[in-house]
DNA sequence: ATACGTGCAAACGGTTTGCAAACAC
DNA sequence: GTGTTTGCAAACCGTTTGCACGTAT
């Protein structure tokens, strides 16, 4: 942090370590973290926190649904979000069902997939069901 | 259209050529599209025929970027998207890149993905070669 | 004639910005 | 001390809503 000429602050702690806590997190469940131990910790800084510790690749974010995107810590119980259109529910998969096409891409196209940041839309084997029924 | 117990209006119909004539369409570019012919159309309209037609199967929407979403006809010139986040660069990728995924997913557990749905995120080979630069 | 659909304006959720005060260095 | 970082308030973008008017059926 201070090797790259940045300052440490309280807050920037702060949010990393409820990064790190709350395991996914929106910007909005983070301030209510943080605030926990410092009122009067502001949105906009938690917005200006995520993006720098993003691009100093301590955190990561995915879009799990269309609002909010979910924060969490970089390189850390990796695994791809699959989310059912239908009821909303967010499951788990490993990284490692997608390493065939990454890998394709990667040798022809010389494009490096970011496994982690989009969720795979979809239905799920409930409302796949109900939407027959 | 009809057949569902819908109105056909002329927005209706002004919005859904614009879909087509567009290819792939924010509602932005959909209302100053429809337009063209109807100045008055208003952009809730549009966000509510949208929905309407996607509703009825006839439209889908994807997500490239981090703002509106794009639309498109739904079920013609399938493909996936891959997004680079450095340049911006959206290029085309063949469904059956992921087939070998949705199968297994599908038999594996019920979910049947949407694959047009998202893009895939990441860095284009000009741009992972600048980072290391 | 009567729902249904539209335009408008206002509100919304999530995010970004300009600025003066506060603070890490 | 000085330049970065913060809090605040206001603006921003994309989207949704309530309501009175308009119109396809």
């Amino acid at each position: 942090m201070r090797g790259r000429g940045y300052r440490l602050t309280p807050q920037r702690q702060l949010v990393l370590e409820a990064v790190a806590t709350l395991g996914h997190a929106t910007p909005e469940a983070i301030v209510t973290e943080v605030r926990r131990t410092a009122t009067a910790v502001n949105i906009s800084t938690v917005y200006r926190t995520l993006d720098l510790l993003e691009e100093l690749g301590l955190v990561s974010h995915a879009h799990l649904t269309h609002g909010a995107p979910t924060y969490h810590v970089a390189g850390q119980d990796r695994h791809i979000h699959l989310v059912c259109g239908g009821c909303g529910t967010i499951s788990e998969l490993s990284p490692d069902r997608l390493a065939g096409l990454v890998d394709a891409l990667r040798e022809e196209l010389g494009f490096t997939v970011n496994v982690d940041h989009v969720a795979l839309a979809g239905r799920c084997a409930d409302c796949s069901a109900r939407a027959h029924g």
